[in-house]
DNA sequence: TTGTAAGCGTTATCAT
DNA sequence: ATGATAACGCTTACAA
């Protein structure tokens, strides 16, 4: 490959003549410009860019941390930012923790990923990059990210408490009224809900979204009508009688796969969803609109995370800063009305 | 951030001493390098790499073209290609070509897209990374790879046909043959297949390996037994009376959604999947455990195609070649078998 | 054991 | 309009 040097010499002019014609700045003469660019392109030439980083000091480069490519948010959410990168120009050095396979289902209450984590922060510092993205695998809070770091941090998919580094995240308390008050307006009173498992952020906005939408029901809210699975379809599917017996009509279930499971019990029970039962998802996964009838859901606006994520950062680097909510910015779902929820009979 | 000459400065040494004792070469007093490592250590030190990268000429990174991340085969093999970067300390430089939302579904066939992969090439080169891996959406012939690249490239998942550009693909012909063989084992003599559409690849491979079965099992090839879909659900449901009508005990889907929607037919025919007649498929999609009963499928290896390729390349790299079947590597599906396919009643 | 200095491929300042 | 040259932060002969 050649060099700047060597495309000068080709030409009998000096290297600050060929960078500014790359460059397009300063002033060439027509003869020369054209001359310059013919030797580039025959010598197939493309300007060495840790050379031209050195020295300019900007790499226009994001570090994108995921804590696990392979769990079903995350390539939404970096096809979010790879899309805003596209638009600005920037390149992401992508960094995959592999949280999941290395430390399983609760990685984040082992210590040892913390400095891992910090390693690997340091490592794109050194690369220069301009900013950092961490994409959480789940919405929690994020407490690992070092505070004093040089260039902008955001997390996207997670909480991070601190007032300093902004956070992207679901609006899950609109997602779930929304939800719900569909249900509602569908002539159901006696809303049954399937949780996830308690402590999740996930299963605490949701369960708001949904008292939400009963207040302005002006339907009772019965703590009993909630019961709290894991998130798997098992949990779904023993978590159905419960409800069922305390005179549901409805069941709304914190995620797809649960709801899945209380396809599964109604079935055994020779009822029907979306007949007999209305039942609504969360997350609107590959599986939803496969189910039999297709599940109504809502989908979580993963791409827009990502999105939304990056051109915070970028905002911030360029100092066109996005307005946020308390260092917070929620994103909104998108409702998936399909046929699991139907009218009940007057 | 402080540079090296800083440290220098700071603990009275020369640059050249910092550097040995950052890499750990050359001699160094014990005094001397305890003194500097607790400089470091107290103003924040790290290493430039942009510079060095330019002094030494290696970046130790790689890049990955993705033609659409969110092509549900593509989180896996980057997940597989991260998983080797990190044992062999290599970073990633990620390109989302977002293909398919760009252009729909053949985005292959336009030739808008062959001057934008070359465009990322040229930004790849030019970021001085030391190789790039392209990732197929899925399995064809890529032709559109530069040929003359200074530094080496090979596709996962795809076939480059160039014996110069390695590629790493599925083992569809095992695959498929060794689905087969497992229900001909069973005891099934009338085996219909629903192919996926009949330009692809994986559809001729497959068909390969459903006749290899049939060959061993001494079972008679009937084309008429062959019925070609388009890989969607539907198109599964559309093929299942013909197959039937022809006396199929087992229907080969070469896909999962199609195998769904035979599951679809067969129910409303009051006939069941895994008892009345068997159903297989393919690719161990996300559902294919959910569906019911649940579906014996070949899992795609996708994981380890990404593993692969990119050892390949950094084998490239150290010059520790990694071997070759005629420039392509196989990698095996992982069979999962689960409750569809029924033995055969004697 | 430690220091000096050249050079990696650019950009940018200042002359000419 | 063009050219010399210093500088970016580092590594690496080579010298001391």
């Amino acid at each position: 490959m050649p060099t700047i040097k060597e495309i000068a010499k080709a030409c009998n002019v000096s290297v600050a003549t060929v960078s500014n014609i790359i460059n397009h700045k300063g002033s060439v003469g027509d003869a020369t410009r054209e001359r310059v660019e013919k030797v580039i392109r025959e010598m197939n030439y493309t300007p060495n860019y840790v050379a031209k980083n050195l020295k300019t000091k900007n790499t226009r480069s994001i570090g994108v941390i995921a804590e696990d490519m392979t769990v079903f948010a995350l390539p939404d959410i970096i096809d979010g930012i790879t899309e805003y990168c596209e638009e600005a120009d920037y390149q992401i050095l992508l960094v995959n923790l592999r949280l999941y396979k290395k430390f399983q289902d609760n990685y984040y209450r082992d210590n040892r990923h913390k400095e891992i984590v910090r390693q690997e922060f340091q490592k794109l510092l050194a690369k220069q990059v301009e900013g950092i993205i961490y994409v959480a695998a789940h919405e929690r809070l994020i407490d690992i990210i070092p505070e004093d770091l040089p260039i902008p941090t955001v997390v996207a998919y997670g909480f991070t408490g601190s007032g300093k580094i902004p956070s992207v995240v679901v609006k899950d308390i609109k997602g779930a009224h929304d939800l719900v008050s569909y249900i509602v307006s569908r002539g159901h009173r006696k809303i049954g809900v399937i949780a996830g498992k308690k402590e999740s952020i996930h299963t605490q906005s949701r369960l708001e979204g949904y008292q939400k939408a009963l207040f302005e029901g002006g339907i009772l809210y019965d703590p009993d009508m909630v019961t709290y699975g894991d998130w798997d379809r098992q949990s779904g599917y023993e978590n159905t009688d419960i409800l069922l017996e305390k005179g549901a009509t409805a069941i709304f279930c914190m995620n797809d796969f649960m709801a899945g499971g209380t396809y599964d019990r109604l079935e055994e029970l020779g009822l029907h969803a979306g007949k007999d039962v209305a039942v609504a998802g969360y997350d609107n996964r590959e599986m939803a609109c496969y189910e039999k009838p297709p599940l109504t859901t809502m989908a979580l606006p993963l791409h827009d995370i990502g999105y939304k994520a990056c051109q915070i950062i970028i905002g911030i680097l360029t100092k066109e800063e996005v307005e946020l909510d308390n260092g917070n910015c929620f994103v909104e779902c998108i409702p998936c009305i399909r046929e699991s929820v139907n009218a009940v009979e007057a």
